[in-house]
DNA sequence: TTGTAAGCGTTATCAG
DNA sequence: CTGATAACGCTTACAA
């Protein structure tokens, strides 16, 4: 197990100096076809290996830092999908963790980061981050992006999809489309902004429609076993002609809750995210779907164009959801009148 | 914006030597707390942070390769929160590189990380990846595991769920509890060695049943889509007794095609992973629970123990996994003869 | 208990 | 086009 092979190393078995050696390495400076040949081949002989580390000492590094909430949530990982690809064929690395949705994890996780001098910052913050959040990330200044949540009044900048489009588009259809003359919106953090935000759709949409609509507004936590307990809670009461989920995890738990309480279409799911179980359950999802992807390589993308010059400040993004209509939300064969 | 500020920094400051400095950061050296108080005091007013990349010249580093086929597989996003958490209590930061299953997306990565200088690699090899994946890392030097996902013919530390024993228990189900007499395996890439270990558990288990059972095995892709199609096809045949699907997005998918095409009920399903939504799906998804976080919990700490010198080689590790019963493989009422 | 000094592997500046 | 030489910020014997 010999020594590490440096790029001194390279240099002496080549005869050049240790410049030239670098030069060839980063396509930097001018080096004539002969010399680049020779120590190309002396880099494959010797069996070196560039050090990152080293190099970072002097120039900027090439680590970007991605926090968030939870990496196996199915709309997050592919919000991960798409930050990590945008940067790795870019040459940058990502240094993804995972704060579980917690204030002081995601302290502790961010001052790790910063130890390890990331290039740049993708943060999905957890939910109850405010202005401290903020004020600490400028303090650090190194280019950050708010990915798919965003901090209330603050102006940083921002890709996320627009919430309250997509809660327009979820409740305008069930009105419309129809009928429904009680929604409920179901999950959540209480205060999330993407929750607020589509509310904010809805009582638009709602407003809209000359019809009296009555809006009803439970939290939940975001997941499978969540919509499952609501929905054993909604199944004992009258139910709503129509209800949004906060993502497709609790409109399938929801779902699959009515079911076994017999109750199956007696009311109309929207979910959101569209997650690919979507189409497969039963009854298939309808969802407002926010292309997680697209918007996690718009973050790294934008991102990109500032560590590189391209901008001089990151750019904010907000993309445009569409309504996937399945069966979940009723019948589009003909009329669709409530049956309360 | 003024310069960085360093340790020179703080030990000016603190009038003391650059050396006593390092001591209080890293907690190395003997220094009286009166000292140490006066230098956290200094890194406090002075906003210093460690610079984990100068050290990780002198020292060993603290960033670790996780490699991962797909990061938006739930079954993957599960593994990686085990990894991550593990990694990130103990101080060290995952670079984690989703390789999208390609083996040369996955040999452009492995340098890369091998550029970063990380201190082991927990990696989920590409299907596909063989001996020269092996020696490739062999000839690199750094503590690996192999994570869910082992080399054909090689002995390298592995840490994954007993496969084998997975489609043990699943076949054993169908023919004992539901008397299957034809049972199929969905999905999986063609030479994966997890599909090849389950085949062989189920065949034992067909063996050790005294009575003539018939396998047929068929690959597809691991998504949802494929799982449709698969099911349309199968519709429009015979059914088998009873479906083994390679995941529970497959199975999902089988599902709803045959619920779309009037046959639910027809077979009996079961699905492998067991992830959050196998538990809403109509019907509710029998499925081998395998515990992706347990796996890369177990993975990390494998690590850890050998990067720490408590161990010194990545011990290998084979869990146990279960089997959960639910609505998708038929009733368990009373009788289940097959209702060919 | 604290200080001195020699690296770690690279890049950047500035002459040749 | 090529080569010295000085950073970069920290760790770690070894000496005091």
């Amino acid at each position: 197990m010999g020594r590490r092979v440096t790029l001194i190393d390279v240099a002496r078995h080549a005869g050049v100096s240790r410049t030239t050696a670098s030069y060839v390495i980063t396509g930097t400076g001018r080096v004539s076809a002969a010399t680049r040949e020779r120590v190309l081949a002396s880099i494959d002989t010797l069996g070196y290996v560039y050090n990152e580390g080293a190099a970072s000492l002097r120039r900027k590094g090439r680590t970007i830092g991605v926090v968030v909430p939870n990496i196996d949530r199915p709309f997050f990982g592919e919000v991960l999908i798409g930050v990590e690809s945008t940067f790795t064929e870019s040459g940058y690395m990502s240094l993804m963790v995972s704060t579980r949705d917690q204030l002081d994890q995601q302290a502790r996780l961010l001052r790790m980061l910063r130890e390890h001098q990331v290039a740049a910052l993708a943060i999905i913050p957890a939910t109850g981050s405010d202005h401290d959040l903020v004020d600490d990330l400028r303090s650090w200044d190194v280019p950050t992006v708010f990915l798919s949540r965003y901090i209330a009044g603050a102006a940083e900048p921002y890709v996320g999809s627009d919430e309250v489009r997509g809660g327009y588009l979820a409740a305008e259809h069930l009105v419309r489309a129809h009928r429904c003359r009680s929604i409920t919106y179901l999950g959540g953090p209480k205060r999330g902004v993407a929750r607020i935000d589509r509310l904010d759709g809805v009582r638009r949409a709602l407003a809209e429609s000359r019809s009296e609509v009555s809006l009803v507004d439970l939290t939940s936590e975001s997941t499978v076993e969540a919509g499952i307990r609501a929905g054993q809670e909604l199944a004992r009461r009258e139910l709503p002609d129509g209800i949004i989920c906060h993502n497709d995890s609790i409109a399938m738990g929801l779902a699959r809750a009515l079911f076994d309480a017999g109750r199956s279409g007696a009311t109309r799911i929207i979910g959101y995210d569209d997650v690919a179980a979507a189409q497969a359950s039963v009854p298939s999802l309808t969802s407002v779907a926010t292309n997680g992807r697209l918007l996690g390589e718009t973050a790294a993308r934008a991102l990109l164009a500032v560590i590189s010059g391209v901008e001089p400040a990151v750019r904010s993004h907000l993309t445009e959801p569409r309504l996937i209509v399945r069966e979940s939300c009723g019948d589009h064969s003909g009329e669709d009148a409530p049956t309360r």
